[in-house]
DNA sequence: TGTACATCAGTGAACGCGCGTTCACTGATGTAC
DNA sequence: TGTACATCAGTGAACGCGCGTTCACTGATGTAC
């Protein structure tokens, strides 16, 4: 570890994403400050600037590694999982809904489209990298509906899609505990798309 | 109009209230400072804490009205619709989306969990209602996916919650012209969930 | 119809704080010769 | 192997701002008698 008591860094950049990342976790979105995320890292509130030269510029980077891990997320699930379309569906959004128990607020960041900037090429391209991970397991779907057509396909990852992420982000925001259930209930699982479209019988 | 120049405003609850949806239209949900809502509804900035002693007291009403707003929209979609259980479906959703289409930052302080304070009965009844919409039309999908044990018809109701939830928060937060489209292509119809569970051969 | 008075709903000044950003600076590093 | 020097990546003080909240106050209202 180059992190020794230098005046250069040595890898400054990294290290604020990184502590980004923990004060996310710890304090929330809201206690995602500059000046914060400076400390955590060791490091005097002016010096970030080097590196993202507004606050904006390192939530933007945040989020895009946020994606990353949201990709990663749901790659590992697909890997552990049977190759039959059903089961490719299921723990891509296993992998989904696990990143937004995980992360709840980097979740929150990736989707808080007022304080990112959706022109920068690395965030689009992890967002859509992230999405691909849906694309891929949506095409059984389109196939099922009958309707292999692009706009077929995506509707069919539209369906899938909207879906979990419904569920996610319903999970994530306490609304399903919030108007459904007594306090001690479990949570409800996610809807069941694939068993819904490509079951026959199994679901 | 009881607005005259006076020193009791008549009604100041009620028009920081309408203040706060204003400024939620016009400046989005940052732009919502105690001060701007005072200033909004004529009053100096320390009038309101005779009406909400905090400004997150504030923000819990305008999320309870906000409520309210959500689920008049799809009562008024189905009120318009035939009586029969797809297209009653259809309708709470359109209601649904319209809603999320016509008031975003509405929308997004509903979902500010942090913001709010969900121990609030006001609110809390307000949430409960607007879900009751959905929980109505969802009976028949219940039905259809044969099972209507209690938990079956939460995960009826969770099914298409998740699904058009999904669908206006991606829609709303920018997701579906980020990473699908080109900037000239239409956005993409939401997911027929009740034409693929109720529909026979319509969809 | 008056008067006294408690209560309510405003005012406006001030407090204290934390924030993102700017700026002149300084120490460290790497390269040219 | 040295030396000069441009460049880079930090420091720390300060700026300017807007915020939520507090506080002593004052004007208006309603009620008791």
């Amino acid at each position: 570890m180059p992190t020794k008591d230098r005046y250069h860094h040595g890898n400054l950049r990294q290290a604020l994403l990184e502590a980004g990342v923990e004060l996310l976790k710890e304090r929330g979105i809201d206690g995602l400050k500059l000046r914060a995320v400076a400390a955590r890292a060791g490091v005097s509130h002016a010096a970030p600037a080097h590196h993202f030269p507004h606050l904006r510029s390192l939530l933007t980077a945040l989020a895009a590694l946020a994606f990353e891990r949201f990709a990663a997320a749901m790659r590992e699930e697909r890997a552990r999982a049977p190759a039959t379309a059903i089961e490719q569906v299921r723990a891509a959004e296993r992998g989904y809904v696990r990143f937004v128990r995980e992360n709840p607020d980097l979740f929150r960041l990736m989707f808080q489209s007022s304080r990112l900037d959706w022109g920068d090429e690395v965030l689009k391209a992890a967002a859509t990298a992230a999405r691909r991970q849906l694309s891929e397991v949506s095409g059984p779907v389109a196939e099922a509906l009958g309707d292999v057509s692009p706009a077929g396909r995506r509707a069919a990852e539209l369906l899938v899609w909207s879906s979990v992420h419904g569920y996610a982000h319903l999970l994530l925001e306490g609304q399903l505990q919030a108007t459904m259930r007594d306090p001690g209930d479990p949570v409800p699982e996610p809807p069941d798309i694939a068993g819904l479209v490509l079951g026959r019988g199994d679901r």
